[in-house]
RNA sequence: GGGCUCUUAGCUCAGUCGGUUAGAGCGCCACGUUUACACCGUGGAUGUCGGGGGUUCGAGUCCCUCAGGGCCCA
């Protein structure tokens, strides 16, 4: 042993976690070592990186702890734990960021300005109009980027390091560092090479305030206000087919009515054409199946593009495309060919560079003037399609983008993605539904060209023909060993500086990477993958997958497409869904509500091991619900983190002399408690074998607070050498309660690392974290957790007399009498001398009967009584 | 509109394969303690297991249905 700790008088949890935090940092207790190891020697873990340019809320830590709790257990069980962690900084997030925190923004025409200071820093700027931000350089924005980034990763590692994440601080990447550029843009080369990725001009779902394509994945509906118009289409014979539209802005680039076919009422007219209203385009009528009957007058215009729909029937019914709204969300200034009367090319000259919202009122005004406008817009609320971060509703627009496919437009594919699935082991189950239904209602290819700054350069250039046209279908890409670059300012192969641009030279690709096409590569960027082909093969695929279920149809869905096609395998063997966190009210926490816990005042204020016992108390999978001005489980973790420290001071006061362990144990009631503990034991480790840690914690804890209760105050005496128990009952009661205090610490320690580590610091060496776990240990053949469990009864009974007798449990009995079951009294009286001494009992007798109970108890005659509590009066 | 999920004590939640009188913690009330324990002990009250129907010798548990909450998708 080495010099004697010294135990603080009052131990107490403030401090330990800056404590212990700098201790383990310095001795590197969750350094990933990969020497003399194999496969099966390793746990590793993929843990999604956290957004850097958001906010740590408090389900971050309720999740985050989860997967500690897996790391901490499978280190202690042996395995070497790979548990890194990430920073997720390229992306919209961290540009919307630096525009409000430096009051700038970016434009890509403007030089770069060597030594850029930013008009401020620290504003939120949240009211601040684009129109106030400064206008820098594209490379000037990226290193804003870069400098805030770095900024909040440092407030983030502190905030996981406060709450005892067991990661590898050596381990960190962040999705804009060149080691992930060069992974994501390598990846996309082979995507490229075999035929995954591909450029298409299409309708792309289009963000006018980013001015960016926006992805599936991304979308949202919202709920917003909007009219129906009534209008008039002209048929050839001068009747009229009223339509009814909420965007009648639209009406310069409709192409077409379209009924269903099945409609009577409009079954005369397929194959017809009718007359636009104020434009005087002549449009056919035509049938489809997704046409609503009962939607308005039953027939819908058909433009280019109002909606999805619009998308459908252009592509299934072959349509014109006729566009006319820009990237910029105005109505472009050239009069389209397609519209050929004096009156229609008037009525286009008032839309000309209108927003949509303008756009609309000029046409509606020009329907009130033609008549054409059949009746008062009729006010409704409808679904609207926005990017889930913009605030203004996305127009379609016809764009050549990259894609990837994820199955969207195979079969095959989907297939064999949700193949992939059932490789993967949910936790719990039934959150793999919700991946298999993302799977099967894909609609597209993923489109991952994305029109901004903060992000992984797509990594290839185009040929410029002779007149200095792109030649799109010839793509030029780097070699790999070049990776990463940036096209905008890097060469082609074969090419120098001075052909950019020029006829017969080349263009680089401008536009960057959707942010899921590197963040769905976190298994390579952590792993090594063509880069550390060892640790690669050590740590993939991956053991575990924790993450939150908001993102099982992003995030986990798109690691598992990056992983099929790159290695044919699934990313993982489990997936560990957590639940989120609700408020009172059972509301999700979120920013936009104004709801949301920051949870570096938490741990300080209820202390780490407080919050984490209470992320710990729910299953993966369910929801939490968390009320900061009474936070229940805390306060409970916080009593329980300092009842650990307390029973172990006291057991570790008793005079630990000879024999330690099992082998010193004799006394049928110890060897009785710690036959209980092996079951503990063996529970605790089969739940977390099934990644059910709050089964685990409160079959511990339950154990914990009868060892406490009864067990402790049951052997007390005979620890501390009093009384006239036999001679080795002492040494047996001390070894007893120091092998269970050794094992309880360990099996509470994944859950409450620090107050445990604390308290193994008094009496072992070396950090509790990489002990090993408990298993089961000798026992003697006799024992049985059944006399631990009579002698509780027995306990209580006699509590329950001196209470009922309103006297203190300190009374002397003069007489009592147990009564049980035959064969059961005989094991109680095993236990005899400690009931004895815990009951302060002068004669005690056994008795046999239906039940275990105290059938008759004579308190010390009451001068006794007095003179105690003289002697307390005195005291 | 679809998928998933939840509904058990005042609150937060367990409840295994369908099997005794449905449990824990917190809170509340009463009493007792106060040199391991900014706390501990003993006892107590509170339940139509969301409603209805079914299967079964037996249902909190399985099936159907309805209602409500939540999340995701449309």
């Amino acid at each position: 042993m080495t010099d004697a700790r010294r135990i603080p008088d009052k131990p107490a949890l403030e401090g330990l976690e800056a404590t212990w935090g700098e201790r383990w940092e310095q001795d590197g207790t969750y350094r990933f070592s990969r020497e003399g190891v194999t496969r099966d020697d390793i746990y590793s873990i993929d843990t999604p990186p956290p957004t850097a340019s958001g906010s740590l809320h408090i389900g971050h830590v309720f999740s985050f702890t989860h997967t500690d709790i897996v790391a901490r257990y499978q280190r202690m069980r042996g395995k070497r734990v790979f548990y890194p962690m990430g920073w997720d900084d390229n992306g919209l997030p961290t540009e919307r960021r630096v525009q409000n925190y430096y009051g700038v923004r970016c434009d890509p025409s403007l030089p770069y300005q060597p030594g850029f200071t930013p008009p401020f820093e620290g504003g939120d700027n949240k009211s601040s109009k684009a129109g106030d931000q400064v206008p820098i350089s594209r490379q000037n924005f990226i290193e804003l980027c870069e400098r805030l980034t770095v900024e909040d990763e440092k407030l983030f590692e502190a905030l996981w390091r406060m709450l005892g994440l067991s990661v590898d601080w050596t381990q960190t990447y962040r999705t804009i560092g060149d080691e992930a550029r060069a992974a994501s843009q390598k990846a996309f080369l082979r995507n490229l090479a075999r035929g995954e990725a591909y450029q298409a001009d299409a309708p792309t779902l289009w963000d006018v305030t980013f001015r960016t394509a926006v992805a599936q994945a991304e979308l949202e509906d919202r709920v917003q206000p909007g009219a129906y118009h009534r209008i008039a289409f002209t048929k050839p014979d001068g009747g009229v087919i009223e339509v009814e539209t909420s965007r009648p802005e639209l009406l310069p680039s409709c192409v077409a009515l379209i009924a269903h076919p099945d409609d009577e009422r409009y079954q005369p007219l397929f194959g017809t054409t009718v007359r636009t209203p104020v434009f005087g385009v002549e449009v056919p009528v035509l049938p489809h199946h997704l046409a609503q009957a009962d939607k308005g007058t039953g027939i819908a215009m058909n433009c280019t593009f109002g909606d999805v729909t619009d998308v459908t029937w252009w592509r299934e019914l072959d349509l014109p495309n006729r566009a006319v709204i820009g990237f910029d969300g105005r109505f472009g200034s050239e009069t389209p060919e397609w519209i050929g009367s004096d009156a229609g090319r008037d009525a286009y000259a008032q839309v000309a560079g209108k927003t949509v919202f303008s756009a609309r009122q000029a046409v509606v005004e020009r329907l009130r003037e033609t008549g054409e406008l059949l009746a008062e817009p009729q006010q409704i609320t409808h679904p609207v399609k926005f990017y889930e971060k913009g605030d203004r509703p996305l127009e379609i627009v016809s764009t050549r983008q990259w894609y990837i496919t994820n199955g969207g437009r195979s079969e095959e594919l989907r297939e064999r993605l949700i193949e992939l699935g059932r490789e993967i082991d949910f936790v719990p189950e039934f959150m793999r539904v919700r991946y298999e239904n993302w799977v099967r209602g894909l609609a597209g290819d993923w489109l991952i060209s994305r029109q901004r700054f903060f992000g992984v350069p797509i990594p290839v250039w185009y040929p410029l023909d002779a007149d200095g046209n792109p030649r799109f279908d010839e793509v030029i890409v780097p070699s790999e060993d070049a990776l990463p670059v940036d096209p905008s300012s890097d060469l082609p192969p074969g090419y120098d500086a001075s052909q950019r641009g020029e006829p017969n030279g080349f263009v680089g690709e401008h536009d960057i990477m959707d942010t899921w096409a590197t963040s769905s590569l976190t298994p390579q960027l952590a792993g090594g993958w063509e880069r550390d082909e060892e640790l690669w093969q050590l740590v993939y695929p991956y053991d575990l997958r924790p993450q939150g279920q908001d993102i099982i149809r992003t995030w986990l869905f798109s690691t598992a497409l990056r992983s099929l096609l790159e290695e044919g395998t699934a990313p993982w063997a489990h997936a560990a869904i957590s639940g989120f966190i609700v408020d009172p009210d059972r509301k999700k926490m979120s920013k936009s509500k104004g709801n949301v816990v920051t949870p570096a005042g938490m741990l300080e204020q209820h202390g780490s091991d407080a919050v984490r016992y209470w992320a710990a108390s729910s299953r993966l999978g369910t929801d939490a619900a968390f009320d900061p001005q009474n936070p229940t489980q805390i306060r409970i973790g916080r009593r329980l983190a300092i009842k650990i420290l307390n029973a172990a001071k006291f057991i570790l006061s008793f005079p630990a002399g000879g024999a330690e362990g099992r082998d010193a144990v004799t006394h049928p009631l110890d060897w009785s408690m710690l036959a209980t503990l092996d079951r503990v034991v063996a529970t605790a480790t089969e739940a977390l074998d099934e990644y059910d840690h709050a089964r685990a914690l409160e079959t511990v804890e339950s154990f914990f607070w009868t060892f406490c209760d009864d067990y402790l105050e049951l052997v007390k005496e005979r620890a501390y050498g009093a009384g006239e128990t036999e001679d080795d009952g002492q040494a047996s009661a001390i070894a007893a309660l120091r092998e269970a205090l050794a094992t309880l610490l360990r099996l509470f320690a994944p859950f409450v690392p620090f107050a445990t580590e604390e308290a193994w610091s008094w009496f072992r060496d070396g950090s509790i974290h990489l002990a090993p776990w408990p298993g089961p240990g000798r026992v003697d053949d006799a024992a049985t957790p059944e006399l631990l469990e009579l002698t509780s009864l027995a306990l209580v009974g006699i509590r329950r007399a001196k209470t009922d007798a309103k006297a203190s449990q300190k009374t002397p009995v003069a007489s009592a009498v147990i009564a049980g079951p035959e064969g059961r009294v005989e094991l109680l009286q095993l236990a005899e001398g400690d009931l004895r001494a815990v009951g302060r009992i002068e004669d005690l007798t056994f008795e046999h009967g239906p039940e275990v109970q105290v059938t008759s108890i004579a308190l010390a005659p009451s001068e006794e009584l007095e003179a105690i509590r003289g002697d307390r009066g005195r005291a």
